[in-house]
DNA sequence: TTTAAATGTTACATTTTTGTTACAAACTAA
DNA sequence: TTAGTTTGTAACAAAAATGTAACATTTAAA
C-alpha cells in the first residue's frame, strides 16, 4: 500500500493516532489544524486522499468539500468525513456535500483503514507509473521499457534487471556478490565473471554518442551508475 | 438522476421499499432474491450499481461480490453492501471483499440514496463509455463488438475477453500468470503455454494489411498492447 | 619499467523462450 | 443427435538470451 493522504483535523490525538497508524501502513501523511491552512497546504501536498473533519475552528468540513469539487485542480479527489455526527440528517448532508465516505466517532483504525482501501480502489484504479530515473535515462517498470535522451532503447532481460536494480541507487557501489544475489533468479550459480560480460553488453546499450558513460567501475570493488 | 441499479436481496419487503423510493427518484431497477440468478441477470442487465445483501440461501453477499470483481465484464461494477452485520470486523470483511460501501439495516432510505449518489459520483465520470478503444481499435463490451480501423472484426470469446482484458491497460505488460488470473475462469488449470497460442490466434484476427503489429512481446516478461 | 591482478571484449555453443501448426477433446447451437 | 466452433496441448521450428572460455587491455604496485 502506498500513497499520500491529507488530514485536516483541530484534534491532534486523532491526528497522532491516525497518522501514526497510516505511516506504518506505508502511507505519506501530512496534517492541518484548520480549514484555511489545510485547504493551502492540501494543493502543495497534492494527496491521494483526504480526511476531513466536519467540526473545525473556522472552516466547516462540508463546506471545505464543496470548495474542493469547485476547485478544477483538485476536484477529484477522494474524501472521507470523520465527525461526531452520527445523526441521519448529518449524515445525509455530508455525503451530498460531496464526500465518498462517512466515518462516525469514534471509530476503529481498521475500518478507517478499510474504507480508506476501498476508496482508493475506486479512485486510483490505474497505478501510477512508477519510472526509475536518473539523469537522462529513464525505466518505466510498467511498460518494461527504457529510455536514454528520450528514444528508447532496447534492452534483454538480464540487462533491465541490472539497469532496475542500479537505479533504485544510482550512485551506489555494487559488489558482484550483491548484483548476484538480487539480480540473479535465487539458487542459481553463475560465475562472477559473468556480471563483467553483462555489465559491458549494458553499457553497449545504453551507450550513445557525444554522451558521457553512464556505469562506473570501482576497481576490486563492483559497479555503480554515476 | 438517472441509472441503472440492480439489487440481491431475498427480502421482499426491502425489494419492494428500496426498489419504488428508486424508481421514484428515477432509477431502473431490476433485482433478484437470491445468488446465483442475480449473477446472471446482472450480466444482462448491465446495471451502473449494485445493491448486495449479505445473507443469502445461495451464495454470500461476499462471494457474490469477490466473483464480480475477477470478472472483467463487470469488474468495475460498485457495490453497496446492505447488512444487519454491523460489526466492525464484518465491516471490514466486506469493505475488503470489494466492495464501494456499506451501509446496516436497518437504514434510512435517504441515507441510502445519498451513498448511492456519493458511489455514482465516484465511478461514473470513469465508466462513462462503455466502449474500450486504442488507436484504431474498438471493443464494445455492450454489444460486444470489436473493430479495427472501423470494420468489424470477428473474434472467438478468450480472444474477446484477452483483447478486452489488455484494452484496460493498453501499454502495460502483463505476465502470463496475470493474464490467466485475469482472463480464465477462476479455479481453472491452463497451461501458461497456453496464452501463446491464444495471444497467436487474437494477432492474427486482428491484424490487417498495412496496419502494425498490436500486441508486443516482452520477451520473459509477457504481453502488452502497443 | 615490469609484473600480476582486474577488467574489457569477442566469439560461440548451449539453453531458454516464443512462434507456429496440427489435432483431438469439449462445447454449442440447430 | 450432428455439424461446426472453440479450446487446450503437444510437437517442432525459429529466435533470442545466456554463460563461459579465451584473449586483449588497463591499472596499480613493486
Amino acid at each position: 500500500m502506498n500513497g499520500k493522504i491529507f488530514i485536516i483535523e483541530d484534534e491532534p490525538s486523532i491526528i497522532q493516532l491516525v497518522q501514526h497508524n497510516l505511516e506504518k501502513n506505508g502511507f505519506i501523511v501530512s496534517s492541518s489544524v484548520n480549514g484555511n491552512d489545510g485547504l493551502k497546504e492540501l494543493k502543495k501536498f497534492q494527496p491521494d486522499l483526504l480526511l476531513l473533519d466536519w467540526m473545525l475552528p473556522d472552516l466547516s468540513g462540508i463546506e471545505i468539500c464543496k470548495n474542493i469539487r469547485k476547485d478544477t485542480s483538485i476536484k477529484n479527489l477522494p474524501v472521507i468525513m470523520l465527525t461526531a455526527k452520527g445523526e441521519e440528517e448529518d449524515k445525509i448532508k455530508g455525503l451530498d456535500s460531496g464526500v465518498d465516505d462517512y466515518l462516525t466517532k469514534p471509530f476503529s483504525f481498521n475500518e478507517l483503514m478499510a474504507r480508506i482501501k476501498a476508496v482508493l480502489r475506486r479512485s486510483n484504479p490505474n497505478t501510477v507509473s512508477d519510472n526509475l530515473e536518473f539523469e537522462d535515462l529513464v525505466l518505466d517498470r510498467i511498460e518494461k521499457r527504457v529510455y536514454r535522451d528520450k528514444k528508447e532503447i532496447q534492452l534483454g532481460p538480464t540487462e533491465f534487471r541490472l539497469l532496475e536494480f542500479f537505479l533504485v541507487n544510482p550512485k551506489r557501489v555494487y559488489s558482484r556478490d550483491q548484483i548476484l544475489e538480487n539480480v540473479w533468479p535465487n539458487n542459481i550459480n553463475v560465475e562472477s565473471r559473468t556480471i563483467d560480460v553483462h555489465i559491458r553488453r549494458l553499457r553497449k546499450s545504453i551507450n550513445i554518442q557525444n554522451k558521457k558513460e553512464l556505469i562506473r567501475t570501482v576497481r576490486s570493488s563492483g559497479y555503480s551508475l554515476i
